[in-house]
DNA sequence: GCGACAACTAGACTAATTCTAATGTGATAT
DNA sequence: ATATCACATTAGAATTAGTCTAGTTGTCGC
């Protein structure tokens, strides 16, 4: 989608096209990384035009409920945020927390019981396991706790069960 | 489970059953709200013993690594929780924003040229749609945008298109 | 009883997000 | 060209969520 097709789904959607909401747009559009809102900031400042804090979270926001972006359902504590482009799943790593986009495709539908009297819009998949980076590499003794450290030396020390969080902010550098 | 399988759980866990965990635990497993760190703090002090706002978060975060308790893969501010009992999927209201249990069932892999080189550990959807309360209340005019008002009325402006995110903090009282 | 270690705690602190009040911008009417 | 209005931006303050610190307490093995 390029500059004019943004263009017209802001406008689309009441809302003004600014230079700092075009900027939000493009980036999003431009990668799947699934960003926070201060990467996006830094990302969008790195070019002009200058766009504050307050101004990224409110656009943000609005294109939120706009319908042109969507916060990405996952763990952490900063919001991620994926440009509404072509419909698509998710793969979370257990390990370092890196959320990767998957091709769409429908699964079934959960079972009238089951459902009961709510009404079904969307079943998303979220994928979890392994990056291919870190598949790579779980031969070795990586970072697997995701949480900070606890006082004293006590980080790490419960390790038996279940799956390791992954790291709220060691992502990937490259 | 009753306390008894819980101590054994946390112990097997190489945690020691103290009355703030424990308390935590048959609280996450008592019902299925996926409560945030504050409601659980909120509802731990409710009865004895008292608990600290770090111990609550200490715990939660002992309990995730032990693999006991999980983060709810969902949008919001606040990370919600979910005692790591039956294996089940979620459904997430656009409305209001409630998640709710649902029934596990096995949904198809991804083709392994959509999976690369990932290791596939699980399948968990995410359903989305209308909870059976919003979905009976939905000809009304009802808070459909979740996020916090813009100064001077701005909020509620930009309505068309897409899914309205749900109220981060209006979900229902009882 | 003592020592070691795990856990708890209150309050300070950081990170993430929102709010406020003022200012800026663009479209529209005159 | 100017005024007005509605929307948007802004810096800094404020709030919310979560973490850290340093001391204290509790538990367990010896």
């Amino acid at each position: 989608m390029d500059g004019e097709a943004i263009k017209k789904s802001l406008e689309g959607s009441g809302l003004r096209c600014t230079p700092q909401r075009y900027a939000v747009m493009a980036f999003l559009m431009g990668q799947t990384s699934h960003p926070t809102a201060a990467e996006i900031l830094q990302a969008v400042n790195r070019a002009d035009p200058r766009c504050s804090r307050a101004t990224t979270y409110n656009n943000l926001r609005d294109l939120v409920q706009a319908g042109l972006v969507r916060e990405v359902a996952a763990e952490g504590r900063a919001a991620r945020f994926d440009a509404k482009g072509v419909r698509h799943h998710h793969f979370i790593c257990d390990r370092c927390g890196n959320v990767e986009d998957m091709k769409w495709y429908d699964v079934p539908r959960p079972a009238p019981n089951s459902l009961g009297k709510r009404t079904l819009r969307q079943c998303e998949v979220i994928f979890r396991g392994l990056c291919a980076r870190c598949a790579r590499r779980s031969g070795s003794r990586a970072v697997w706790h995701a949480l900070p450290a606890r006082a004293h030396g006590q980080d790490g020390r419960a390790t038996t069960g279940g799956t390791p969080a992954p790291q709220k902010t060691a992502r990937h550098s490259d």
